[in-house]
Formats: structure tokens, sequence, C-alpha cells
DNA sequence: GACGGTTACTTGAATTGTCAAGTACTGCTA
DNA sequence: TAGCAGTACTTGACAATTCAAGTAACCGTC
């Protein structure tokens, strides 16, 4: 490891507000759902992945990827929204190994109830605050530090 | 809430990848902490404010602050912390309620071994993939997002 | 100078997330 | 068609985090 530069004084307060808002961001959002919805940031993500794939189902390795998680992860949240009733697991019909995660009625009621308290609080924390042309730099930025963060389900 | 308008395209495809960035980036940071230096993100960012602070000391509430993190969080940090030998618990002379950490000499020795190579992870994960302009660019953006966010600790 | 309300922090239980195996199936190779 | 590496997912133990009290000290008022 030979390049020990260290950060110049941008992008250290670029980092430090980039830090907080990582932190801040999702934590507000987790504190909307919980109250509201009694569901994770993570949960409602999975849902409304669901909700908008083929048949309202999908195989739980496309959904972690969807989802940004680990199978582990992925599957222990499962367990739970299952019990809950707004998820069910089937065996894959074309490979025995596979599970799918399918919507059941009550899971999809549960976005559609769900939704417009959660774009609101998005709206209101993040886009409010942007004109049009930074929401488009966001985007690029995302995408560039996509790339090197081995991620490529969002970069269409 | 009357506000139920959906996110537009552009609003949508922006969310996902800051979704995607929001959640891979901190578990790259933590992957690579973990691994070498057996700190959380979170651990690292709280020995490193400490380290710049002035006595290399601070009351638990500006500690916070600093990180981003509730009280409870931190202060059950700060118990493993002090497990480990790098930082130690003072009284506040000035407000018997108040707790003040304290980084040790080898808390210190900590820091300045595990800086170069987190640096070197941050470079590589986001100053590498960005030109200066997008550098100004979010920071204006994570500067306005925080001004909604209601942390005002680092929009100096 | 005692009381009530507030602030600063800690604690313990419950939830959530991660890590390291474990199980079950697939598909290649010979 | 048997064996074996690899894939898809699950599980259980552990670590981190949150949530809801709890404790102790401060501050203004009477």
């Amino acid at each position: 490891m030979e390049d020990n530069r260290w950060l110049t004084d941008d992008e250290q307060r670029a980092w430090r507000r980039l830090g907080a808002v990582m932190t801040l961001l999702p934590a507000a959002l987790d504190t909307q759902l919980q109250r509201d919805a009694e569901l994770t940031h993570f949960g409602y993500w999975v849902l409304a992945m669901l909700s908008e794939a083929p048949g309202r189902a999908a195989r739980m390795s496309e959904l972690a990827a969807l989802a940004n998680g680990s199978q582990s992860r992925l599957s222990h949240l499962i367990s739970k929204l299952e019990e809950r009733g707004w998820v069910r697991r089937e065996r894959a019909s074309d490979d025995g190994r596979g599970s799918v995660a399918v919507l059941t009625d009550a899971g999809h009621a549960k976005v559609v109830e769900t939704a417009p308290g959660h774009v609101a609080q998005v709206r209101a924390l993040l886009f409010d605050s942007l004109s049009p042309r930074q929401v488009a730099q966001l985007d690029e930025i995302c995408t560039a530090v996509l790339s090197r963060l081995g991620n490529d389900s969002c970069l269409g």
C-alpha cells in the first residue's frame, strides 16, 4: 500500500457530509416506517420490489441483489414477513435448490397502504431540497460510485 | 397527508442508486475495517473524532452528535472500546451528570495505525470515481439534504 | 434550601444483522 | 450412472443496535 495520500480539505468536507447523510437519511426513513407501518426500510424495500416483480414473485437471490442485502439477511427477513402473512415461500419449479418469495394479497395491500407516506417522506427529506439539476448530478455521482462498488443491478 | 405525488422517473432512478450507495458503501467500509482492524465504521469514526478533539477528549453528547449516533449507541460502544483499552471515561468536572470520553495512548496508536488503510479505501471506493467538480456537487447536495434532516454539526 | 422539571448518561431486554456452517439439489466428468 | 465440485438457500450462534426505563445531577422557583 503505497497510496497513502490524505484527503484534500474539499474531500474531507464532502466525506463528512456524505457520512452524515448515509447515517441520518436511512435512520429517518426507518423511524417513519417503524412508526407508521412497523416495518424496516429494508423490509419495505423488499415488499416494494416484490410488488413490482412479474407475478409479484422473485427468486431469493434475485431479490437479495435488488435490495442490496445478503442472502442470509433476506432469508431471515422473509421468515418474519411470512409469519406476518405478507409473503409466502415456494420451491422453484425449475431448480429444486431455489426458493421463490411470493407476495400475498395481504402483503400487496400492506405495500399499497404504506407507500404514500413513505414516498412523502423521501420527498420531504431528499427531493424537496434538490433542484432537478442536482437530482441529475446525484444520479451521475451514484452511478460512478456504484461502478466501483461492484454493483451492477441498477446501472441500466 | 395530501401530498401524495409519486416520484418522477428521474427521481426514482436517482433514489434507487442512492439507496444502493447508502447500503453498499458503508458495508464495504465496514468489511475493510473489520478485516484489518476489528473495528466497525462507527467505532473507527468515533476514535478518529476523539483523536482530533482538543485534549483527545469529548463529552459523550458532543461525540454522539459528531458521529451522528444516539447516546445509547455511543455509550455501548464506548464500553467496548474501554474494555479494549483505547478509551477511558472520566466524570465531567463542570457538570456532574456528564461523562467525558478520553482517548488513551493505545487508542491514539490504533487510529494512527488504522487510518491509512481506511483512507485508501475511501479514496478507492469514492473519490477515485469522482471529478473535483463532482466532489463539489456532492458536497452541495449533502449540505442541502442535511439542512432538512435537522443535523447542523457539519454544515459550517 | 427543598421541590419539580429537565438534562446527561447508562443499562438491560428485545430486535436486527452478520458470520460460519449446514442441507439439499444441480450438473459436469468420466 | 456414480462421484464430486459448485450453487441456492437456511439455520443458529454471536455481535451490534435500538427502545424503554432507570439513575444521578443540575437549575429555576418558591
